[in-house]
DNA sequence: TAGATTGTTAATCGATTAACAATC
DNA sequence: TAGATTGTTAATCGATTAACAATC
């Protein structure tokens, strides 16, 4: 069967791609080539025809692709003709963002449940789903098919948390707590960390503003 | 001067080097090794010390690397020890929750400002800080010397957005919006795509279940 | 001094780009 | 058929890892 395993690098442009391709479909335009794509994605068009041989030829020589076929391929490819069922564990402002968030929705990734350790917010309504005390959290795992867990929680309580749910079944994380979970393997993290992400803002605008001072 | 432009997958590993630096620190851990730091980590030894001397020796030949002084320089490398002002551009849910986030002003991340252009927004009160019509945005950029923008609006409106903010002054951007932005030569931008981080996650779920199965 | 561990050069690996034959 | 553009191989580039001399 000797299937190669794709880079992560190139999984990482295929959003990027699904995107592009999303747009293009939505403004009516029926095919492309990668050159086109290139200039519009600046990317080059080199780049494009080996990302998309990975999974085999999606074109066609002398006409390029087909925008539709190209966007439903690489939407299948991503696994977003799959419907997965998640949970938000903690229900704090970022959780409940998340929670409301419909988008999510039109991908097939479908908002479960909600959990918090607080009194305070345990029944609060979001987006029509009340808040869970974390004592509801094995049971609702179990009986409702949940797929991934939102971790929106302090990163004190992450790890032990993310342990229990792995027990429970939980197949993958989305982790926003800033810690690395340290999960068994075949278990899936993707993590957003955000204040990463804002501490490379910084640097760089640290250094373009010392680039300017040096010229 | 000469000074060799350091590669974003570099820039990229500081912020977690930074943060494991700084738990070892408040654990009290004085000095590290490559060595004892890569089995942390998890990467290995190499890629530490190439990293770090990318930006001149850190450590001491039989000794290792002095933590708190390591954790001190990263920071300074990352711009931790500068100030940035920053507004929030859409208030709605993911605007109203990294405002009331606490942990960026740790950083030197200071919450300015939140703009949104529903009028049934504006008036409500973000951590201290009251919603502003979009019409006060001008203004408020050019006399409070703000840095950052952080928006989390809608694609539709956030290139209109950021090239408005780009002529008041803003150097950075801090985007959730599903979009890239085209910005001039020199502004930075940091893209926060939720969806994207999403779709790699299901890629990740969906290629594990297919791989278990051809077993 | 001897041992440990960095800083740095060299080797390897993987990802990107270029080139072009295959083919629609 | 001729022109266009893919699919794919080869060349290049950059990033990671290994090795080891320098040095604390």
């Amino acid at each position: 069967m000797e299937e190669k395993e794709i880079s992560q690098a190139v999984i990482g442009r295929l959003p990027r791609y699904f995107r592009y391709l999303g747009d293009l479909k939505d403004e009516g335009v029926e095919r492309i080539s990668s050159q086109e794509l290139s200039e519009l994605m600046k990317v080059t068009a080199s780049q494009i025809r080996q990302d998309f041989n990975n999974f085999g030829g999606f074109g066609q020589q002398g006409y390029g692709y087909n925008v539709e076929f190209l966007y439903n391929e690489i939407g299948r490819i991503l696994g977003l003709d799959q419907t997965h069922h998640f949970i938000i564990i903690g229900a704090g402002n970022l959780g409940q963002a998340l929670g409301n968030y419909l988008n999510f929705e039109r991908r097939g990734f479908i908002f479960s449940g909600i959990f918090d350790k607080n009194p305070e917010l345990v029944g609060k309504d979001v987006r029509g789903i009340k808040v869970q005390p974390m004592e509801n959290m094995e049971q609702f795992v179990r009986e409702n098919d949940i797929d991934i867990a939102v971790l929106t929680i302090p990163k004190a309580s992450a790890l032990e948390v993310s342990e229990r749910l792995v027990q429970y079944g939980i197949k993958a994380f989305w982790n926003f707590a800033h810690v690395d979970l340290p999960v068994p393997e075949g278990i899936q993290v993707e993590n957003v960390h955000l204040s990463d992400s804002l501490m490379k803002l910084s640097y760089n605008i640290s250094r373009y503003k010392k680039e300017r001072e040096e010229k």
